[in-house]
DNA sequence: CAAGCGTACCTGATACGCTGGGTATCGTGA
DNA sequence: TCACGATACCCAGCGTATCAGGTACGCTTG
């Protein structure tokens, strides 16, 4: 016997609203669980991030449950599949990378230095805990989170990357003459993808003088995405000195 | 009991020296296979690629080897696992990728126009057949092909994006000031990604008046990388005019 | 109005099916 | 004797099914 909420893992619906423009019954006894469900579903969301973070990217599904004090059962039921629990371990993950990156643009004037906090957030969550980032980014099975937006049937899991891609875009716009579509629609892919691949060795790298900071990695980064971009934005390629200094006057 | 050559699917041994550098003894009958382990081996992997083409990325090992008219234990004598084998074939693939790099590289005398005919290699070779492409990248398992070059246990299975940053590395070498030592170690993983990226973006991308061109693409992409890239080796952003014409003089 | 019964839903546990990677065993041919 | 190649097998791990509790809600009945 199904559950008549089987495992709604899209996480879309609003926070509070309990019962009313419902239409015939809005039995207690069925509105009665909507809170409970979603704030249990967040606990378990954190206790399995805990559980990755300590036991690597690829701990069993049962595990995953144990570690939450629950069994499987649980967690298939609030998420579809072990992809599913992925994915909304990424939109977390994302919604706590979003806040520290709209501190870090509200004092970074030059659009420079906006895609330079981008940039650190991303490593610094990464670094933070590499097995959440590994179970987030790729994904359990390993196909989960292409950068390619949609799947071929339109399965339309917004998975974490495009959610990335889409937080790059909006503010491209405005710095971007709409001719150049092509360039609007696969940069911010591409700039994923070179910020994914460099960090992700820069992470792999083990600790040595050689290898850069954190802010130093950022920098690096951002000056390749930028000059590769700043041609075609009509925009001078004026840098902040980096990090230790101030901007230009 | 294991075989004396269990499989040793490094394929780092050379093409064609049949058995004269052997210590002591040189058994005829041992020996005897030594030609026809490699030309079999091969056999299998171009069996394996034109199965892969056919049936997908996620193909069973099974399916692989019926494919190849024959059963697993052969493919398990010859690569140690399925990520032996993709390796394999990702070294296939890239040797005919560098060979047709090698021919436009020579007719490409600035270094901009050595950047975009490997990244229209790349992209062609990916769009000849996504299903190869995917399986050679992303790997069987999702953790075979990760961008960072050692693994934790030293266990150096020189995967495809290892071969191909090492290819573009070397001719960096000539453009670039030693003293950018980190731009040395991390740019040619960068640039991979971004390639990697954007191209399996406009992979999936369905065909489209809107869509670019292989062409546009390549040169779309070679653009960013070049941008992101040229003010560090100081050299002068003058492109080759390109085969459509495009904007920004 | 309150006691009581049925209802709707959640929980956690165990057991199972199934797919697919990798291995061991065996007969066969040069 | 050696490698070959097919079959049968083991096992991890995902996802499903089933079941016995447990708790708040609501409808009935006195």
């Amino acid at each position: 016997m199904n559950y008549p909420t089987p495992a709604d893992d899209g996480a879309k619906d609003d926070g509070a609203a309990p019962a009313s423009t419902l239409g015939p019954p809005a039995d207690g006894r069925a509105t009665r669980w909507a809170s409970h469900r979603e704030e249990r579903r967040s606990e378990l969301i954190r206790a399995a991030r805990r559980a990755v973070h300590r036991l690597g990217p690829d701990v069993p599904m049962e595990d995953i449950a144990s570690a939450a004090s629950t069994s499987k059962s649980v967690f298939y039921r609030y998420f579809r599949d072990k992809a599913g629990l992925a994915a909304a371990m990424g939109e977390l993950v994302l919604a706590q990378m979003q806040e520290r990156i709209a501190e870090a643009a509200a004092a970074a004037p030059s659009p420079y230095d906006g895609l330079r906090s981008m940039v650190h957030a991303y490593l610094a969550m990464a670094a933070r805990s590499p097995n959440v980032y590994e179970f987030v980014t790729r994904g359990p099975g390993g196909a989960a989170a292409d950068p390619a937006g949609g799947s071929v049937a339109g399965a339309a899991f917004g998975s974490f990357f495009d959610a990335v891609g889409a937080m790059i875009e909006s503010p491209m716009r405005r710095h971007l003459d709409p001719g150049s579509q092509a360039t609007l629609d696969y940069w911010p892919c591409a700039a994923i993808g070179l910020v994914r691949s460099a960090g992700e060795r820069w992470l792999t790298t083990p600790p040595s003088p050689d290898k850069p900071s954190l802010d130093d990695m950022a920098s690096l980064i951002a000056d390749w995405l930028y000059g590769g971009i700043a041609a075609q934005a009509g925009l001078a390629v004026v840098r902040a000195p980096l990090p230790a200094a101030k901007e230009h006057p």
